[in-house]
DNA sequence: GTTATGATTTACT
DNA sequence: GTAAATCATAACG
């Protein structure tokens, strides 16, 4: 039972720095097989095709694997990365922009059962969502729901907790050195002092 | 057809 | 702190 999914409006906001710090205290949901998993999310990156180096669609350069990024807001992109983990991106913009928010952290809401069984954990520790590849496994996310739409019946984001501007911190992303000096633009958000944030 | 590599996690020296 | 795991995709030839 759901019961505020966000409306698909939400995603097509023009600057995707914005929807990344509004996703924070949203929450993540699936519904697998009828197991369902909720997750607060505590921890994203914004990525931007038009002007960020750090982005698979730099230079708005249109391949297999980020051409979701292209359609409207809203369109869940999911790929492997290291040939291990999947990463967990939300499609925002309108359709012909490369924008994407990645979802980096969530703190388990609902379904922490099924989460530690699927990451084989017995004990909710931190690192049972606590990472991008690490929360895609908890809440059974997987290529097969690449290009899913995010008010679906099996991956949505309900509205969550308000959470106060004061609440959120701006940091330089992780994990895109190689990007250059766009690597230092501060365009990883996170809830101030959430213990399930990935790095401190 | 072949080769290099990554928006990471985990285990080990 | 450093390195291995492991594969789809991108950039070659």
């Amino acid at each position: 039972m759901k019961y505020k999914t966000l409306d698909l409006s939400f995603y097509e906001h023009e600057d995707v720095t914005v929807v990344a710090q509004k996703l924070l205290g949203k929450l993540l949901c699936t519904n697998f097989g009828g197991e369902l998993t909720k997750g607060m999310i505590v921890e994203t990156e914004a990525y931007s095709g038009r002007d960020d180096k750090a982005c698979h669609a730099n230079g708005h350069k249109k391949t297999k694997r980020n051409s979701i990024m292209f359609a409207q807001g809203g369109h869940a992109y999911v790929y492997l990365i290291y040939g291990i983990h999947h990463l967990f991106n939300v499609v925002t913009n309108r359709e012909g922009t490369a924008d994407a928010v990645l979802i980096r952290a969530v703190e388990p809401v609902a379904g922490i059962d099924v989460m530690m069984q699927r990451r084989g954990l017995e004990k909710p520790e931190k690192r049972l969502t606590a990472g991008p590849g690490a929360l895609t496994k908890a809440l059974g996310i997987t290529t097969d729901h690449y290009g899913t739409m995010l008010n679906s019946d099996i991956i949505w984001i309900e509205e969550g907790e308000p959470l106060p501007d004061d609440r959120i911190v701006a940091a330089t992303r992780i994990g895109v050195d190689y990007a250059g000096e766009d690597a230092l633009k501060p365009w990883r958000y996170y809830v101030k002092e959430n213990p399930w944030v990935s790095r401190f």
